[in-house]
DNA sequence: ACGTCGTTGCACAGCGGTGTGCAATGATGG
DNA sequence: CCATCATTGCACACCGCTGTGCAACGACGT
C-alpha cells in the first residue's frame, strides 16, 4: 500500500494487463477495418489471445466498439478544437483539419461502416459532438462567404467528412490518394475555387 | 398450347407469380436499404409473404442480391450509355447523368453498403462495367481540361459517384438535398468552377 | 370435375457468433 | 513460499439466420 497519489498503481501486472487491453483495441481497429462483421474470435486471434480473454476486458462486443469509438472521438475532438480555436479563415482551417485528421481517419475508417447497421445508434450518439464541430466550421465558412451554400452546413460537412474517409479507404486499397488530394477534393466540393484550394493544400503529403 | 410467338405465356397464374416476384424484389430494396443486414424473413414479411415463398423464387440470399444488382446495373448502364453516346462536354454530360440517375440512386443506395461485407466480390464484379463507364466519362473530362486532375479518373469518379449516393441517402433521412444540390456538389469536386456548375445544374429538381 | 402448381405453415438440421462457467496454469507480488 | 490474479482451454446454452423437406390448401387452367 504505497499509492499516495491518484496514479492507480502501475505494477508490472497492471502494465501487462493494460498492454493486452491496448493491443486488443489496436488490433480490433485493423480487423474490423478490413471486415466490420468480424467476430470476437477474429479480434482475439489477431491479438494473439484467446476469445475468453477479450471478454475479460470487454464484457460484450458493444463495449469493445464503444471503447473504440470513444477513443476516436477523443482524437478527433483534440484535432478539431485546436483548429476551431484559431482565427484562421474557414478554408484554411478546413485544410489544416484534413491534413491533421488524415492519418487518424485512416485508422478509424471502420466507424463509418459501423455507423450503419447494428450499432448505428450507439456510435451515432458518441460521434454527435464531432459532427457538430464540423458543421459549425462549415457554417462559419458559409457565413463568411468562403464556402458555397449549395447545401446546408450539416449535410455539406457530413458529405465532405465522408469523402475524407472514402479517400483514406481507397488509399489503403489502391495507394493513390494522399492527404493533399483529399484536401483539394474536399475544398473544391465546399465551393473553394481551384486555385486557392491548391494553394491551401499541404505540399507533398505522406500517403499514410 | 396457343403460344405462337416468343412471349412466354402470360396466363393469370404466370402473372400472379411474376407480381409476387417483383413485389419481393421491390420490397427487398426498401428493407435492405434501411438495414443491409436484414434477413430473408424480414423481406418476406414486408412483401406480405412467407419466408418459404421467397426461397421458392430465389434459392439463396445471394441470388436475391444478385438479381437486385443486375437490375440496378441494367438501369444504370441504360442511363449511362445514352449519355456517353452524346457528344456534349464532359461536365454537361455529368450533370445530365446525375439528374437522370438521381431517382435510381435513391432506390439502389443499398448496393453501396452491400458492396463491402459478405457479398462484396459478387456485387463488385457486376458493378464493374458501370464503374468503367463512369471512369471513362471522367477521364474524358480530364483530358479535355474540363475536370481537374487532383485525383486519377478512377478514384475521382468513384468518389463523386459515392457522393451522389450519400446525398440521396441523406435526402431520405433529412429531406434537404435534391438533384440540383447533388449535381452542383459533384461538379464542384470534379473541378468545375462554381459559376458553370450552377449553370449546368437542373433548375429546381424534384427532391425524390 | 380434376390435375397442376404457387403458396402456406410447419418441421428440421446446420452453422456461426455471443456470452458464461469453471478448473488448470503460470507468472507476479508479498 | 504462498496467495493473487490474468490468462488459458475447454465446456455449455442461447440465439438468429439459412436452407430444405413435406403435407396440406386453394385458385386457376383444361
Amino acid at each position: 500500500m504505497c499509492n499516495d497519489g491518484a496514479v492507480p498503481t502501475e505494477t508490472s501486472r497492471t502494465r501487462a494487463m493494460r498492454e493486452t487491453r491496448d493491443r486488443i483495441l489496436d488490433v480490433a481497429l485493423d480487423v474490423l477495418g478490413e471486415n466490420p462483421d468480424a467476430g470476437m474470435g477474429d479480434v482475439a486471434a489477431a491479438a494473439g489471445v484467446v476469445r475468453r480473454t477479450v471478454y475479460g476486458h470487454f464484457p460484450s462486443r458493444l463495449d469493445l466498439i464503444r471503447t473504440l469509438t470513444e477513443r476516436a472521438v477523443a482524437e478527433m475532438t483534440a484535432v478539431l478544437t485546436g483548429i476551431a480555436a484559431s482565427d484562421a479563415a474557414a478554408d484554411a482551417a478546413w485544410a489544416a483539419f484534413v491534413t491533421r485528421v488524415w492519418p487518424v481517419a485512416h485508422r478509424y475508417r471502420v466507424l463509418l461502416a459501423l455507423r450503419r447497421g447494428e450499432y448505428g445508434d450507439a456510435i451515432h450518439g458518441l460521434l454527435g459532438p464531432v459532427d457538430d464541430l464540423l458543421a459549425d466550421l462549415v457554417a462559419r465558412g458559409q457565413e463568411s462567404h468562403v464556402f458555397a451554400r449549395h447545401l446546408p452546413a450539416a449535410a455539406l460537412s457530413q458529405t465532405a467528412y465522408g469523402v475524407v474517409f472514402a479517400l483514406a479507404d481507397s488509399a489503403r486499397s489502391h495507394g493513390t490518394p494522399d492527404a493533399r488530394a483529399a484536401t483539394v477534393t474536399t475544398l473544391l466540393m465546399l465551393g473553394v475555387p481551384e486555385e486557392r484550394a491548391v494553394a491551401l493544400a499541404p505540399p507533398a503529403g505522406p500517403d499514410l
